[in-house]
RNA sequence: GCCAAGGUGGCAGAAUGGUUAAUGCGACGGACUGCAGAUCCGUUUCCUGGGGGUUCGAUUCCCUCCCUUGGCUCCA
């Protein structure tokens, strides 16, 4: 019914087979952005990972609930408001609309709820109570914080021993905690935050807690598996553990944890503080959305990934136009014949490999999501395709469509080749492309080279790429003029 | 200092206890073209950080050293 797959489950630190609690269900909650400001695609990074994560299992027969959440209320949030003068919810909501945009725009669809933090300070409060209530936190003027001497599971998932970290590394110690370890749950709100009210005075919760009380309702106390950056690993998500199960009762919080490996700028993680970001809006502008998912899911989701400016997505806009040429014209000529156009059928051996990739290709996913593989096993595809070339004229329309399996697979998982192309140009306009077009013939026929290739620069800078072939000319619609 | 993940061709980046270490980019040659591009064919045989060890055999397993990256309490 479902296939089996095998993944890199961070606590084991090894590649193990993936055993549903219930199955064929899923839970899956990957921790998402903070909105105070654009994201960079580094955040993008991660959310395509988890995006591919949940298409493949929903194409394996699994049924996926996938919860993303939002962190509308944070320092930074306030610090940002303060600065632009903004309600820092209403900033919070603005970037997040952003970044739905972005996901949209990146293909990227497969979150089933994005529950925002401040819709949750209910379960939140509760959880809160709970870990006093069993002896896990202490309040302190307002604050409430959570002891992690009393959980000595603290630090498993990372390999950190409490005693071996250097407090103060990066943040200053907030004095008011007993010990430098442990972490902040509610923090009481200074004149002119944002508050809500507790038992503990008005405040708003700390940012582990927020995570914790979200699955907790949505997905239960305990759930399949849980995904982040490897950044998160320490503390977010031993605090996520601490919380949970000490809440509860009930360990572990999740069977199976995913770190998605972090995008690096000039060999450097890509983040604010370090101010070496790249915008996700700008470079989907520059090199189109489908580019940057490419490069993304060319390489495997726990590598570091390097970006070089200048080079990186270029790289990547090559090695998908190679692969997405062959498609594109199978498409054409599947537009232009249809489903039930007569003709040729295929060799049975081509037809067999063409139905069997994608089964190959799942396999190659269902070890460890190595989309890295089943791109270079689409390239050999890619080849077959394009080796049939001008001959794609003479198949039958069925024949054309077993051809495309595998690219049809890659849409379905990993979101490459989306049907819907953002650069198609309106009919109206096409027909105006059509007449230049005949006017370039006809000056070649006559052998007035200056003026077919004037016309060809002109329609260049209006993004119009055109090709050659022996009896047509094509032509091609880029994003734009640099590409 | 401690913990974790890595070091593979010109570059990016896979995989595996065993025939020529994938794939892409780039480069070069050829076909096609008025030219170019795109596409197709071919070439790029001397690539697994250093040093030990286990093994018939190591890039893979073990030890050690060096280097890079991430984390060390509100970073995806």
């Amino acid at each position: 019914m479902v296939r089996a797959f095998r993944v890199y489950d961070t606590l084991a630190g090894e590649v193990r087979p993936f055993v549903p609690r219930v199955a064929p269900r899923i839970g899956l909650f990957v921790c998402g952005v903070t909105p105070y400001a654009e994201a960079h695609i580094g955040h993008g990074r991660t959310a395509i990972t988890f995006d591919v994560v949940a298409r493949a299992l929903r194409r394996w027969g699994y049924r996926v609930l996938y919860v993303q959440n939002v962190t509308n209320l944070d320092d930074r949030l306030i610090v940002r408001g303060l600065a632009e003068g903004r309600d820092p919810l209403e900033l919070a909501e603005f970037h997040f609309q952003g970044w739905l945009r972005a996901m949209d725009q990146l293909e990227a669809r497969s979150v089933n709820v994005y529950p925002f933090a401040t819709d949750y300070l209910p379960e939140i409060i509760e959880q809160i109570s709970a870990l006093l209530g069993r002896g896990f936190a202490y309040a302190v003027d307002g604050d409430v914080y959570y002891s992690v001497a009393k959980f000595p599971d603290y630090g498993r998932l990372s390999g950190q021993r409490v005693e071996a970290l250097r407090p103060g590394a990066r943040i200053e110690v907030d004095p008011k905690k007993r010990a430098p370890e442990d972490f902040a749950l509610w923090k009481t709100a200074k004149p002119g935050e944002p508050a809500w009210p507790s038992p503990w005075g008005p405040g708003r919760p700390g940012w582990h807690i927020e995570d914790t009380a979200i699955t907790a309702r949505l997905l239960g106390n305990q759930y399949d598996l849980h995904g982040g950056g490897t950044d998160l690993k320490f503390p977010h998500h031993e605090a996520e553990i601490a919380q949970a199960e000490g809440a509860s009762g009930q360990k572990p919080l999740v069977n199976y944890w995913m770190h998605a490996g972090m995008l690096q700028m000039h060999g450097e993680k890509m983040a604010k503080s370090v101010g070496n970001v790249i915008g996700l809006d700008e470079t989907i502008r520059r090199v189109g959305a489908e580019v940057l998912r490419f490069y993304y899911l060319n390489a495997h989701y726990r590598s570091p990934l390097n970006y070089e400016e200048g080079k990186s997505l270029e790289e990547a806009r090559e090695g998908l136009a190679t692969l997405a040429a062959p498609y594109r014209r199978l498409r054409e000529e599947i537009l232009r014949g249809g489903l039930t156009r007569p003709g040729r059928e295929l060799p049975p051996e081509v037809a067999r490999t063409a139905t069997a990739l994608p089964h190959r290709l799942d396999g190659i996913l269902a070890e460890d999501f190595q989309t890295r593989e089943a791109i270079a096993a689409l390239y050999g595809w890619g080849r077959t395709l394009g080796e049939w070339g001008s001959k794609l004229e003479t198949l039958s329309g069925a024949a054309l469509v077993t051809l495309g399996a595998p690219y049809r697979w890659a849409t379905e998982v990993l979101g490459l080749f989306p049907e819907r192309t953002s650069g198609k140009a309106p009919p109206e306009f096409a027909s105006l492309v059509q007449v230049a077009l005949e006017a370039r013939s006809r000056a070649r026929a006559r052998g007035d080279f200056g003026e077919a290739d004037h016309i060809r620069q002109a329609l260049l800078k209006a993004g119009i790429v055109l090709e050659d072939h022996s009896t047509e000319t094509r032509w091609q619609w880029k994003r734009d003029g640099s590409g």
